[in-house]
DNA sequence: CCACAATGTTAGACTTGGCTAACAATCGGA
DNA sequence: TCCGATTGTTAGCCAAGTCTAACATTGTGG
């Protein structure tokens, strides 16, 4: 309802996310399609936005490769996914695979900003019980 | 793309909250679209589907009324925003206008489970750091 | 080197969740 | 009481994001 996202749809956020882990570079969209659990078609379409949004390039029937702006973005959205992941087991106690289902969806919510304060809240912690 | 999510949709789960903060009886879908920021057909249809899926009841040109059902689960989902907003205030200390907007995207997402860690997250920084 | 498997693309359909415009019902104050 | 304003409903439209099926291209093992 109320939009708290910088842009991108969160399903483009999750592709550019996914091209970014499989390495930014020549990157092929049936693993883009194994790796998230859609159709080959699928991944066509988004693709073709993401090119759109400057976020990516690609020839015909090429590899795909992350712009430097696609490259940010992605980073932003990835280290958003590694604190919440890392909160959520190493603070909370969440189990992992859990933990990476919910960071996967909150990372698409939560500002920059946010981040980083709950970055301070895992060092704190860290701090005070070091393992 | 991965779905986190406990049968319904953050958009009717949206609704349903709305309908409980509203006083779950009797309530006037002009109040709901205003709340949500939709128009009065886009509410009609919304809450066709909770109809549809037991969670709220109503007559033509009549209010609305949560079941049992609707009422537990948005009871569940209000909690869970509370808590949220409470630990992005309080512990994080995220503005309080942010910190709703982003308690109402995480709350679809997050499980009970997490939402109680959080809840005792709170509480120890409580004791520790008491006002 | 070439046929078949793997991959990429396109077209068309479906669902969800919005919107506006027009119409129907209800409500409230003069 | 009744007329205008408010509210609810319906119909039709649109965009996003998914799918399958069919077709095009590429790549590769015999």
């Amino acid at each position: 309802m109320i939009k708290t996202n910088r842009g991108f749809s969160e399903s483009l956020e999750d592709y550019l996310e996914a091209i970014y882990v499989l390495g930014g570079q020549n990157v092929r969209s049936v693993d883009l399609a194994n790796r998230l659990g859609v159709s080959r078609a699928s991944v066509n379409k988004a693709v073709n936005s993401l090119i759109e949004k400057q976020l990516v390039e690609k020839e015909r029937y090429g590899g795909i490769y992350l712009t430097a702006f696609g490259r940010a973005t992605s980073q932003g959205v990835e280290k958003k996914h590694q604190i919440l992941k890392h909160f959520l087991t190493d603070v909370l106690g969440v189990p992992e695979a859990t933990a990476n289902l919910e960071a996967c969806g909150i990372e698409h919510i939560i500002s920059a900003d946010t981040a980083k304060r709950i970055e301070k809240l895992i060092e704190a912690k860290k701090k005070n019980d070091p393992r």
